[in-house]
DNA sequence: CTAACATCTTGCGTTTTGCAAGTCGATTCT
DNA sequence: AGAATCGACTTGCAAAACGCAAGATGTTAG
């Protein structure tokens, strides 16, 4: 399928990471089920940065083996699937805030989101924790 | 150069993020400053990853125009360069301690490299200072 | 049963990556 | 000084990944 087949086998923990969920894509659709809400297919297809549709259903398939996304029909609406994360895929929260939160120290940019960054900051072990308990 | 330069601009600081540094090799050449001491091209091209030397210039060159790394003159091997983290590029060690947290908590491979995991485990605040004080 | 919907697949051109070899300046050796 | 070495890149080419557009498959509503 692609790259992360050939785990760099280094036992590396950073790049044990990398091979998991680190390319150009996954974080991104971990983000938006984790912070977003987002669930189905075309849901993920709806965002912002325009992903194409091989490469979608590409890494879907790949967080779904590496066990951080699991995939099940949607009761309400049964020609959709739903994509929910594991305990595993979770456990990035920490990770993904941690991203949010830097971005909020260093990006520049005019249309920068700071809204979301702004609302961790005030108290992160409420959203955190919100985050996790659903 | 490469990807990172046609931003998503999409304002969402995950993104951002990603765009700085989420890519395949950034976060390793991060870690082995950060964690490994290395300085050096020749100390980089040393890591167990085997990064191809073309793909490691375009990445130093990378992360110093996002100004995470600087790059300077070795004063005791002039044939030598140094590069080193900045500000921007140590406030990324909560990051990599994430990282290295949930791949503790998930790597189930037998030569996982748990030293490391464990070391940060013991006393994640007193890490990261030790790491931020350089 | 037909139309619309949602998920995926395929083909193909472009971009990025990986590998091997070679260049170039600074230092050391003789 | 001239040759060899070292460290930091550069270049050329093949392989892999990506991006786009179009199409195929399965599901449900009318």
């Amino acid at each position: 399928m692609r790259h992360e087949n050939k785990k760099r086998q280094s036992g590396c923990p950073v790049a044990f990471g990398l091979d998991t969920f680190g390319d150009r894509w996954s974080l991104l659709i971990i983000r938006d089920v984790m912070l977003k809400g987002k669930k189905t297919y075309s849901e993920f297809m709806n965002a912002k940065e325009a992903i194409a549709s091989n490469i979608l259903i590409d890494r879907l398939k790949h967080l779904e083996t590496e066990g951080i996304l699991e995939k099940s029909r949607d009761p309400e609406n049964r020609r959709s699937f739903i994509y929910a994360l594991t305990k595993k895929g979770r456990d990035l929260t920490p990770i993904i805030l941690e991203i949010i939160t830097w971005s909020g120290l260093h990006d520049q940019r005019p249309f920068a989101m700071r809204g979301l960054v702004e609302e961790i900051g005030k108290d992160r072990e409420e959203f955190e924790a919100l985050l996790r308990s659903e």
